[in-house]
DNA sequence: ACATCCCCTAGTGTATGCAAGATCGTTTCT
DNA sequence: AGAAACGATCTTGCATACACTAGGGGATGT
């Protein structure tokens, strides 16, 4: 999302969407803030109707609440339910990689081999955001996989509301080589093709994931957000 | 939804998100039918403004698709598509049964048997809207019991989404009887604390409900309603 | 006849205006 | 003085108006 931000989509609403969800899960929009649509509008230089499009869509990602004839304020992030939404997604992960594991053909295996492969050189290059575009293909390979395409959509859905979640977790000094290992435990999984193995580890690899985010945030947040 | 309509939200939006989702859960409106955002204002008596609004909600669910600049379509519901989502919907279900399954208070747990033994009566009168609205209670139970609140929203989103097919599937004869002998199977495994029991006898349910659907689906699906 | 280009129209995306509801301060009554 | 009621003001919800893009149909050239 922020490797390719060659989008050449015009819509006022898409990039005050983007805009507004990226400063929400950085954390630049505290959580019980209130949105005022002409103040927001302003700030991007447009008018309130996109300002309402982009708040209603970011509701239904469950980024902000809206309360009918109130307004809407920036929904609330407590570490506590960010645990909440890690552990959901690394179920949902869990449960596409059990299926995919089962289902996948040989090509989207050897594409899978392929992603992880390429990963190393990142890694050993410490280009986060280069890693961080390449998990995301293998992470979306093994969505796929699942030859579910109502899944697959909405495990990217989940994915994209964690997005800048994931991609800070990687920042942790030694994440991503840890967070490189992990995914080669759930690749041979796969590859023996036990589902339930390859669910086990991804568990474990969102689990670790959740952690090193929580040291980091722990570390430079000492404030108390309610 | 169909339970309590006492809905005193006077929102334009809302009700004519509503209405839609109805007709295109119900099949009233075709995949793949364009919907003219002037043309469905007349029929609600509204401006295009209100219906934007609902069809950005409806494309957020994923009930319609929305082509910038193109206008919205109804999204396709093929057979294919609607078994995918049971099975996506038979994993989360599952999911939030295992984790249930060991988090669950013994408050919580005495309430889901309680749920299940009412629902006995319901099943005896073959009164399909009362036992269609206990089996609701039964599900958010559980999925309150994985005491992961964004987990629970998130289930229930979804669960909303497949309200109108899981209704219908009940209309299959026997059916409730069957649906309540497996709801009983889950329930033991809980109360054993046997997540992975419960998981699978989650899906079984699912896998169940699906399959009764498509028996009646198919049935009464040879007409083309347009 | 077929392909290409252009214009036209239908329909979306955005701006603005207006009315109803919610919040908050003030006033008034007990 | 405290509480309830009232009204001013601010914000949302909806309607209307305008701009711009995509797709289609027709004309033109090969």
């Amino acid at each position: 999302m922020s490797s390719d931000d060659a989008n050449p989509n015009p819509l006022l609403s898409e990039r005050i969407r983007i805009a507004l969800a990226d400063e929400i899960t950085a954390g630049t929009l505290v959580a019980g803030q209130p949105l005022d649509e002409q103040q927001i509008g302003d700030r991007f230089g447009a008018s309130r109707t996109p300002v309402r499009e982009a708040l209603r869509q970011l509701a239904a990602a469950s980024l902000v609440e809206i309360r009918p004839r109130r307004g809407a304020i920036v929904a609330g992030f407590t570490a506590e339910r960010i645990v909440e939404m890690f552990e959901m997604t690394a179920e949902i992960e869990a449960m596409c990689v059990r299926l995919a594991a089962w289902r996948m053909t040989p090509i989207e295996r050897s594409r899978l081999a392929r992603l992880h492969d390429e990963s190393e050189e990142m890694v050993a290059n410490n280009d986060i955001d280069g890693y961080d575009r390449l998990n995301w293909e293998f992470h979306r390979t093994i969505y796929e996989g699942t030859h579910n395409s109502f899944l697959a959509e909405q495990a990217i859905a989940l994915r994209d509301r964690m997005a800048a979640f994931r991609r800070t977790q990687l920042r942790e000094s030694g994440r991503p080589v840890r967070s490189r290992g992990e995914h080669e435990k759930v690749l041979e999984a796969i590859m023996r093709g036990d589902g339930e193995e390859a669910a086990r580890c991804m568990r474990a690899h969102m689990f670790n994931a959740s952690i090193a985010l929580e040291r980091l945030t722990a570390k430079r947040e000492p404030t108390s957000n309610n």
